[in-house]
DNA sequence: TCAACAGTTTAGAATAAATATAATATATTA
DNA sequence: TAATATATTATATTTATTCTAAACTGTTGA
């Protein structure tokens, strides 16, 4: 199957009409080797690199909410000023480093499992997240 | 101690001269018998109903600044339109209950400790952070 | 007592992310 | 292809947060 007819697929289940502006994201999104995480304002700026199609901001915003409410991207829980997106929705977790503001991926198997012992009456699990803030270790310099 | 030393102390050390303004925020946030979480627009409401003086946003902004730089307040990892703090700065974590938009406290002791077998080169973990999102649970209904 | 000053408070302006709007353009369908 | 339903876009709006500059407070030292 060509990728054009993957992404048509993808853009179809979350409920979108499959347009040059909405394929040209799922280029940027889902052809890449690796996975990735991205801010609105990044994935706008590479889509100016490399295309010659015109995106807008609104389309970029209401393709990526999509996206994410059928489970193609996920958020991820940072406080950041803007939202950071990961292309990677398989069970994961985060490093978050601080000084480059830059997000490392954290393999499951890299984390034993988060158990959680407490539980809320009429509430179930939906997600759980890990986000380990690093910084600079100065000790380990000597 | 009376009350107000204690927050006159906290001020001092976080850099901050003791004002009627900064006493009222401290009261609102160390006075509590118990902890909580809040926003920024919330703490400004409950000054403004508990107290006989007017405080400017940028004064609570600053001073909760201030109060997370001294690690008297955490803020807490949640993609929401506005940051949430805590005045629970002892190591927890969290339920989020995205329905109602509440967080939960999670004590350390309900969660296994959270081992990452990864390391950074170069970098230490300064903290861990677990968020678990959750939704009512239907099926336990019937 | 007062002048000088360092730090504060404040209202309002500025910034920036995200969302809404409405006119125009495009895709789908029958 | 015509009719319709949905998309795209530029622009305006909203909202949280930060910045600014002027007025204020309290302390110190002559």
């Amino acid at each position: 199957m060509a990728y054009a007819e993957q992404y048509i697929e993808k853009l179809r289940k979350s409920g979108l009409r499959p347009t040059k502006q909405r394929i040209k994201i799922c280029e940027v999104l889902f052809d890449a080797e690796k996975t990735f995480h991205f801010t609105i304002k990044e994935l706008v700026k590479i889509i100016e690199n490399q295309a010659n199609i015109k995106v807008s901001l609104a389309t970029v915003y209401n393709t990526v909410h999509a996206f994410m409410k059928k489970g193609y991207l996920k958020e991820i829980p940072l406080n950041a000023s803007q939202s950071y997106y990961d292309t990677n929705v398989t069970h994961h977790h985060h490093f978050f480093d601080e000084e480059e503001n830059k997000l490392i991926d954290i393999h499951q198997d890299d984390v034993d499992e988060v158990n959680i012992k407490r539980t809320i009456p009429g509430k179930k699990i939906r997600s759980v997240e890990v986000i380990a803030k690093i910084v600079s270790d100065n000790q380990s310099q000597k």
